[in-house]
DNA sequence: TATGCTACTCTCTTTTAGTAACCATTGACC
DNA sequence: GGTCAATGGTTACTAAAAGAGAGTAGCATA
């Protein structure tokens, strides 16, 4: 089977499911946190404000098992686990901060475009 | 403020919704389905296989009103709409392209990896 | 009179995310 | 001896979001 012939737009493609999860809110953070070099579990929790730890922990099981990274437990007291992105994953940081950079770029003009349709929307309140 | 000021990493800043939106599941589909051109209400729902009409209405409220997308309203019965990719929202294009495109090629890789994954993790059943 | 078309909108159910408390392990401290 | 802290989780409960399905407007055609 060849690139062409995955289709995310049919529901029922496997690629659809891997696109919704690299799209993921978490993913995406998560991803270019670990662009900067190996973490511990609570370095990630501190860079990527306001994830929980429960979502964490999922976000980093899923990339694990699609092999974007690696977990690697050092039998300490306490504990010390590193996540580090793979060969794979280290492929997936360019279309992610390409996703970031363009968020970055187009903040101003969305915020203005949200303000005046906010305006213009409370305008035409229901009758 | 320059683009190097807003951090998605942080939860306060509004990259951070932004980022979270166009990360968004269905948002990467419809702006993918929206580069071939504009296009009607029902012919998105059909080319986004899966979305609810729910869903979908939502995920373009939320574009219009980033600026992202044009809505156009023909009056006429029985009504027809047009969805167009705003000139921003033309330039989000590439980046989730890249994302889509990024999915297609490391699927194969993915596939197996889970499977691997999977496979070893079946061998060690909670006590 | 009935039916169909389109682009929604509303209500209800199910799934998912978020919150917060708890766990195991060991050393330090009182 | 009991308590606390640190780390990387897990579990139970709740809030929010997504999905399913029916309903709506307004006119045209059968």
């Amino acid at each position: 089977m060849t690139v062409l012939e995955w289709d995310p737009y049919d529901r029922n493609c496997p690629s659809r499911q891997v696109l919704d999860r690299v799209g993921d809110r978490w993913t995406v953070l998560v991803v270019g946190a670990l662009a900067a070099g190996p973490m511990r579990f609570s370095e990630l929790a501190e860079r990527v404000d306001g994830v929980s730890q429960k979502m964490l922990t999922q976000t980093l099981r899923n990339l694990e098992r699609d092999g974007l990274v690696t977990r690697t437990m050092y039998a300490q007291i306490p504990p010390r686990v590193e996540y580090e992105l793979t060969d794979s994953g280290t492929t997936l940081q360019l279309p992610m901060k390409a996703l970031e950079d363009w968020t970055k770029e187009h903040m101003r003009g969305i915020m203005a475009a949200r303000y005046e349709y906010d305006l213009h929307k409370a305008e035409l309140p229901k009758p």
